[in-house]
RNA sequence: GUGAUUGUAGCUCAGUUGGCAGAGCACUGGAUUGUGGUUCCAGGGGUCGCGGGUUCAAGCCCCGUCUUUCACC
């Protein structure tokens, strides 16, 4: 993997790079849509790469290891070939997951036992097991297996936390160079910043992992619930350390206004699951504004479903028709979403790019924000 | 025609001994941040078929009437 910045913003943090993996490039800032299971919810490899124009995407260690399993997975040829996603891939190591979604864990020095969300069987994670699975699967990315505090969170137990999710970083790092891709391509190994909310543990992280020189780095444990000034306080103060260098990933993040503020502060990654699962709920983010196609104010409005908007679907349907099919509860009502929501947030990063070279961001930051957040 | 039976929110139905009219779904809003195609929160909505009667008080008891369904002539 290899990074260069191509252009940076002289009144903000914000940076234009590029991202060059063994299965193409990422131009940076850019938005990550989530993945989980293999597949972007509800949207067809097709459309996510001609439509929206994504670069790469996500899936998750934690679900795929469960369903289908490495047992299949492996002889596929990796999750590549498995989906037909020929772009750059980035697996989450399952360590959210481990703290979202699993009913009874048990958290040691060693590693974590938990309970599958699916069936209730009993299963291990440590680094070295998280390493070789992220292998199998065979992301361009691989994270580190760490523990996402919840928020809010004691400082004792946040202290504690991460001198376990720094050790297991150490161990991640030892089991990464001592294997290699199972399918000939290379992969980079992203450690993580923890440190919940307070600015001490944030710092003493952000050296940490700067100290370990990886290709690039990530900041985790935010967007759990805590404030959105917190949020930014805690990315201004990692950001300020993690190396220049290298791509930094704002993990979970978030709302298009947040993907702005997080790009002013050096940023250059993002992924969440908003414009897919939100957009399944109804919730359209359009150039002008917020909808709730669900609301009853748009069951005879048969303009287009977003005028300024790229992907097919926002001239193809009108607000009425889309209306329609989630009060009908019929499937393409969600992927019709889905597919808008992701093309906006795909031109928002695109544009915050175009933008930063130009030398022209913050201006642009400070007319588009106020219709980020606007409700139609 | 006779004997039963039914009627309460848009729908399906609870409603105790007579004591503030309820639930689920639907509808109207809101939430959702390294995803279990969800889930959660809030709100609006009633001539208790209709007309009388008893009672301090009736969805509930009594009388009449209409209505639903069933059985038998």
């Amino acid at each position: 993997m290899d990074f260069k910045l191509i252009g940076e913003d002289s009144k903000s943090k914000a940076r234009a790079g590029e991202i060059t993996t063994d299965h193409g490039k990422i131009e940076t800032p850019i938005f990550m849509p989530v993945g989980t299971a293999g597949t972007v919810k509800a949207v067809h490899i097709r459309d996510i790469k001609e439509d929206t124009n994504a670069q790469i995407i996500l899936g998750n260690t934690y679900h795929l290891y469960l369903r289908p399993g490495l047992d299949v997975l492996e002889p596929a040829g990796g999750l590549h070939k498995f989906n037909g996603w020929d772009r750059p891939i980035l697996t989450d190591s399952g360590g959210y997951q481990v703290y979202s979604l699993s009913g009874t864990r048990k958290l040691t020095e060693e590693g974590v036992i938990f309970q599958s969300h699916i069936d209730g069987s009993r299963h291990s994670f440590t680094p070295e097991r998280v390493m070789d699975i992220e292998r199998t699967i065979g992301a361009d990315i691989m994270m580190a297996f760490d523990e996402c505090t919840p928020y809010p969170c004691d400082y004792d137990y946040a202290a504690k936390s991460l001198g376990i999710t720094h050790s297991w970083l150490d161990r991640c790092i030892k089991r990464f160079n001592e294997t290699e891709c199972p399918y000939g391509h290379k992969q980079a190994l992203f450690p993580i910043v923890q440190g919940s909310t307070f600015r001490d543990l944030r710092v003493k992280s952000a050296e940490y992992i700067a100290s370990k020189n990886a290709e690039g780095n990530a900041i985790g444990g935010l967007s759990v619930g805590e404030p959105h000034d917190i949020m930014y306080e805690m990315t201004e103060l990692v950001c300020n350390i993690l190396p220049k260098d290298k791509p930094r990933y704002l993990m979970g993040v978030g709302t298009p206004a947040n993907i702005i503020e997080g790009i002013s502060q050096g940023v250059d990654m993002f992924d969440c699951v908003m414009p897919t699962r939100n957009g399944r709920n109804g919730m359209l983010f359009t150039s002008e504004g917020i909808i709730n196609i669900k609301n009853k104010k748009w069951e005879k409005d048969f303009s287009p479903i977003d005028e300024n908007g790229l992907s097919f679907v926002d001239s193809q349907y009108t607000r009425a028709y889309l209306r329609h099919l989630f009060a009908a509860r019929e499937t393409l009502g969600p992927m019709i979403a889905s597919l808008h929501n992701l093309g906006f947030y795909l031109w928002l990063a695109k544009t915050a790019r175009k933008h930063i070279i130009e030398g022209t961001f913050t201006e642009w930051k400070s007319m588009i924000l106020p219709k980020l957040t606007h409700r139609l």
